[in-house]
DNA sequence: CGGCCGATCCACT
DNA sequence: GTGGATCGGCCGA
């Protein structure tokens, strides 16, 4: 197994990151439920003047806290009252970089993934989405902080080679409010 | 303490 | 293309 070292989440370049983690795997064990998938889909959340950012002018509360933590972990939290969305934290402890992982492609578990979103004919569109990922993978607040080295979350390269000119850049979704840096290039996609 | 609204998704039209 | 679901965070009073 391959997990993806401690070091590729301390790095400054969080937009690095974002476009690095396209191609790699995503695992969770969850509740007894083995289910992986190819990121496909990722945005970036560059800290505190980043207006996007939950952390934009070094806020910090209860909800945003674990992004202050060091890289390697997750931040889980419910968006629209409903939805869990999925980040991974990076940088060193104190600088509250993040990415939000969009979509996946499903590649272990499908079953299980159909089953957990209600989705047991129609087997496309499982993980297409930040809010429907989680859902596919088990993810809810329950592994908000947990690390990706020792618990029910990690990421592995399993050497996909993804080549640059398939990558999509775009602005991020769902981020109007942010003025300026709603125009920013930090979303990242494949095409798989 | 009240009110607004969000890093979304789905069912409708 | 549009609106409803649904609730915690956040801000201002």
């Amino acid at each position: 197994m391959s997990l993806l070292p401690l070091s590729f989440y301390l790095r400054n370049d969080v937009v690095e990151i974002a476009r690095d983690l396209l191609g790699k795997y995503l695992i969770t064990n969850i509740d007894g439920v083995y289910t992986s998938g190819i990121i496909t889909e990722t945005e970036a959340y560059a800290g505190i003047s980043d207006r996007a950012s939950h952390a934009f002018n070094n806020r910090r509360t209860a909800r945003n806290e674990i992004m202050y933590s060091k890289g390697g972990c997750a931040y889980v939290y419910l968006c629209y009252g409903m939805h869990y969305l999925f980040n991974i934290v990076t940088n060193e402890i104190d600088i509250p970089h993040a990415v939000l992982i969009r979509g996946i492609k499903p590649v272990e578990g499908i079953e299980q993934m159909k089953v957990r979103t209600n989705k047991i004919h129609n087997s496309k569109n499982l993980s297409n989405g930040p809010g429907k990922l989680t859902k596919a993978l088990g993810i809810d607040m329950k592994q908000n902080g947990v690390s990706l080295f020792n618990s029910s979350i990690k990421i592995e390269d399993r050497k996909l080679k993804i080549n640059a000119k398939e990558i999509k850049v775009g602005k991020r979704i769902g981020v109007d409010y942010a003025k300026e840096d709603a125009l920013l290039p930090y979303r990242f996609m494949i095409e798989i």
